[in-house]
DNA sequence: AGCTGTGAACAAATTCACAGCA
DNA sequence: TGCTGTGAATTTGTTCACAGCT
């Protein structure tokens, strides 16, 4: 590394066998000089960090990063460009402190506290995402569940109650909300977003499919069940050089 | 349009109010001569259909790159781009019919018939998946749920019997599956995976928060919702500037 | 005149290949 | 010796800007 410098960052006394949701002494976030982390090399730190979790509670003290490469998926030349942006963090002619570098990752991406969410729309999907135990595992916790329909009010739904949609502006105020899920239909959800936004959240993961619109500085990522099938079947239609199903309808 | 040729397709009584279901005398796949399109293309196609679907819906017979890119959350030339790799279907100085490139689309995809998937793990994501109408509507049709619980077994999700994973070869080779989808604990995820390859199931969409390893020739999509959170929570990180909670556990 | 379709320029991401350190 | 970290080369994706058709 010549140019970038990991700031206030002394590799020392940091490792603990739980450290990550334990604060230490020191600035939680990186605050990094000049770089900024490439987008695509982002979306896989989450993938790194889960292999990472997996390696520890394996026992694995130690990794290469041909091992943590293959248990993340990816091959080994990328995994140490993308954690090249984030720091030197492994030792040469050795390898990675799994712990070490968990705590590394988890600190860049924020997951070191934890972000309260709210999820508007609790049908079968938003029932799903409220019992995910993947997001409190992993710094998301739930503080509540908002529905527009009035028959489902007071419902339990994962230990919380489901309140009206009109409890946003408060909820979001009181707790520092700043992530918000939307799980409504279709029909419904810029609507939602533009409460959200207008109630200060200022990120937004969308699972209605549907496009919004939102102000510069709001990030909306979208999960879209249907088109990840349908990216599936374009290529499973090239696999089987003609079409699987022509015409047999039944 | 200088070399590629749309082959097989002539523009002329294809296009149907109800065009994308119903087959009609040609050629349904394109097996366009050399051309491959760019993953990142492919990856747009179904937002591209989903906005013109809105459009047929709304009235609209015809529209510009600029209108369906704005409805599709993408700009014109990137749309323009897209749609070059797929054939020559717009009219200059007019715009596009929506119906006609709706339909070409759907045909590009392989939504011009039926896929029929199976759903291995009912638990709440299983159910939401099962339930979840946006996978009929467009060509998925779901052929069989299953989980390996038996206290699960013969549970009514979706109008479907939930059926023992052990059935899973039986269905699909009596219906012709070539897509999975696995909503089980990462745990169970690989081994459902191995028996769906198998069996002879090509594409798999998996829900479960690990890497599956499956040979050449199979297609693997993953859906992490909570690696969707995470990149979020990077960037509210940033925006923030400092860290939202610091401490605040009160 | 207006809008598509597309080469050419540009930017981002990936892979290669090896210098440099433990 | 063996592995990380990284410039350089390559590939992939995006944007520009305009020729060409309606």
């Amino acid at each position: 590394m010549t140019s970038r410098t990991p700031a206030g960052e002394t590799p020392t006394g940091v490792v603990r066998a739980d450290g990550l949701r334990s604060p230490v002494g020191h600035a939680d976030v990186p605050a990094r000089p000049g770089r900024e982390i490439p987008e695509a090399t982002v979306a896989r730190l989450p993938v790194y960090l889960r292999a990472l979790t997996a390696l520890v509670d394996g026992g694995t003290a130690t990794c290469s990063s041909e091992e943590l490469a293959g248990a993340a998926g990816v091959n080994s030349a990328k995994l140490r460009k993308d954690l090249s942006y984030l720091g030197s963090y492994g030792t040469r002619g050795v390898g990675y402190d799994v712990d070490y570098l968990r705590y590394q990752i988890a600190r860049e991406i924020g997951l070191t506290h934890d972000w309260p969410v709210v999820i508007v729309g609790i049908g079968n999907l938003g029932h799903a995402l409220a019992n995910y135990s993947g997001f409190r595992s992993r710094g998301f916790r739930v503080v509540a569940l908002l529905d527009a329909a009035t028959t489902r009010h007071e419902e339990l739904v994962a230990g919380l109650e489901v309140r009206p949609f009109d409890e946003l502006e408060d909820i979001v105020g009181t707790q520092s909300v700043a992530i918000g899920v939307i799980a409504t239909p279709a029909v419904a959800a810029q609507d939602v977003a533009d409460r959200m936004v207008a109630a200060g959240i200022t990120s937004i993961l969308n699972f209605a499919p549907t496009v919004l619109s939102v102000p510069d500085g709001v990030d909306v990522r979208k999960v879209d069940l249907s088109i990840e099938l349908q990216i599936l079947a374009y290529h499973e239609q090239r696999k089987t050089g003609q079409l699987p199903t022509e015409g047999a309808s039944a």
